[in-house]
RNA sequence: GGGAGAAUUCCCGAGUGGCCAAAGGGGGCAGACUGUAAAUCUGUUGUCAGUGACUUCGGUGGUUCAAAUCCACCUUCUCCCA
């Protein structure tokens, strides 16, 4: 194998930890290894920091590798407290199996878990029904809590308080490892960077049970030059479920990533070649727009697929630059009946969503940032009538980048 | 089990009877500047009506002309002792 996936992941800044980093090395370049990353349905979607680790499985599975794509549907019932400063709200058991099931129709997107290709597995099926006593005897015995609580994954919480349950999901991963490795010949974990501390434990575990050698390997999570998770806007998450981040939001949200992280994000998630990334690199001031293009089109493709990303792409055209197409920008619908002889801008904003309060609403207008087909609003007290319409639409924004077409039926 | 303390608006965090819709910071939003970037500066940030009204300070009652502030009970959390 001369170009080992090792390698590329490297290059492209994947890589943040690993047990064993030669020897990974060489186990990836000269046979199929079966590897697995863990996902939690706590929320029901898959959102960015997944992606990341979707796109990893992707590289391995192109190079020839077996992903097993595990869904925490038993771990997901204690939660992790890995990076986390308090308790996760706890989920029922109904909920969880709800996530879980999406979580698996969004990876099929994105993973090919076509016969032999890939795996997908649930630990609740061998978690759930676990008996207290004999799990203590078998697996907690080679856990040492003086270890434990030295680990980086809860130092932040001795200081905030951290419950017994939570204290044992380093076990049950652990445990998720060495069932994988029993059962499938998985010996490589991999997860994100916060995940170091569960993996080592079950390499440990595996080590200890078995006598065999296992290995870990963790990736940058995503976060922006200032160490920030990335991911989040105001509103939450960005998402990978459509209706939870429209395709237009989600191209937005990377089109407008900051300068320093563009590149990082183009290698970090997306397939474009490296070379390409690194002639990016290079481009300076309004330059770094066309990477950001390319990145938002990209990363849009890779979740939502290509007609939606070019959609999403013909919509940012439209409004801020030349052609494109309108069709696809957010649209609000609005009946005849409430314009009637006439609404108040601030009634028709609230009414449509556009606008959390009025209050908020009468703000924007005062401060100058609503426009109404390019015009410059600057009365609240604004009466839009249907002659304001053309083609039975108008162009609603707020601020500099928020645009609604607001169409009448 | 015993003892001490805490719960405030999106978050952190002031406020200990009227001057509190509640300091300050963060975040958000908007304006200027720009490249749909960052940084910076300015404004703004409970709801509804425009010089006012209404709802808010863990929950439920109570004291008072008046409570986020006092009292009782409840809930949750933290800490100390076992």
């Amino acid at each position: 194998m001369s170009d080992n996936v090792f390698d590329m992941l490297k290059e492209r800044g994947f890589i943040a930890q690993t047990t064993h980093e030669e020897k990974i090395r060489e186990l990836l370049g000269s046979e199929k290894v079966s590897f697995y990353i863990g996902f939690d349905p706590t929320a029901d979607s898959l959102h960015v920091g997944h992606l990341l680790q979707l796109i990893v499985m992707s590289h391995m599975q192109k190079a020839g590798h077996r992903p097993i794509a595990l869904i925490g549907g038993g771990t997901a019932m204690v939660g992790d407290p890995s990076g986390r400063t308090d308790m996760r709200k706890m989920l029922t058991q109904e909920e969880i199996n709800h996530n879980g099931s999406r979580f698996r129709e969004q990876m099929k997107g994105l993973v090919d878990f076509g016969e032999g290709k890939a795996i997908m597995v649930n630990n609740g099926d061998w978690l759930l029904d676990l008996n207290y006593v004999s799990f203590l005897r078998d697996i907690g015995v080679h856990f040492s809590v003086n270890r434990m609580l030295s680990a980086e994954c809860f130092k932040s919480r001795l200081e905030k308080g951290l419950s017994f349950i939570e204290f044992n999901y380093m076990l049950m991963q652990s445990y998720d490892f060495l069932k994988l490795y029993q059962d499938l010949g998985c010996k490589l974990q991999l997860g994100g960077d916060d995940q170091w501390s569960n993996i080592l434990g079950g390499v440990d575990l595996i080590r200890r049970v078995e006598g065999v050698e296992a290995y870990g390997m963790t990736f940058q999570l995503l976060t922006t030059s200032e160490g920030k998770k990335m991911g989040k806007t105001q509103s939450g998450a960005v998402w990978l479920a459509p209706e939870k981040t429209s395709p237009y939001d989600f191209y937005q949200y990377w089109r407008n990533v900051d300068d320093a992280d563009v590149i990082k994000c183009l290698k970090l998630l997306t397939f474009v070649p490296m070379s390409e990334i690194e002639k990016m690199a290079q481009w300076k001031d309004a330059q770094i727009n066309e990477a950001k293009k390319i990145l938002a089109y990209e990363v849009t493709k890779i979740v939502h697929g290509e007609s939606e990303a070019q959609k999403a792409k013909e919509a940012a055209e439209a409004l801020f630059g030349k052609g494109g197409s309108k069709e696809n920008i957010p649209t609000v619908m609005i009946s005849r009946d409430l314009i009637g002889q006439g609404i108040r801008i601030i009634d028709l904003l609230a009414s449509t969503g556009l606008v959390p309060s009025k209050g908020e609403g009468r703000r924007l207008i005062q401060q100058g940032g609503l426009s109404i087909n390019d015009n410059r609003v600057d009365s609240v007290d604004l009466i839009i009538t249907e002659s304001d319409f053309s083609d039975n639409e108008i162009m609603v924004r707020k601020g500099k980048k928020s645009f609604h077409r607001v169409v009448l039926e």
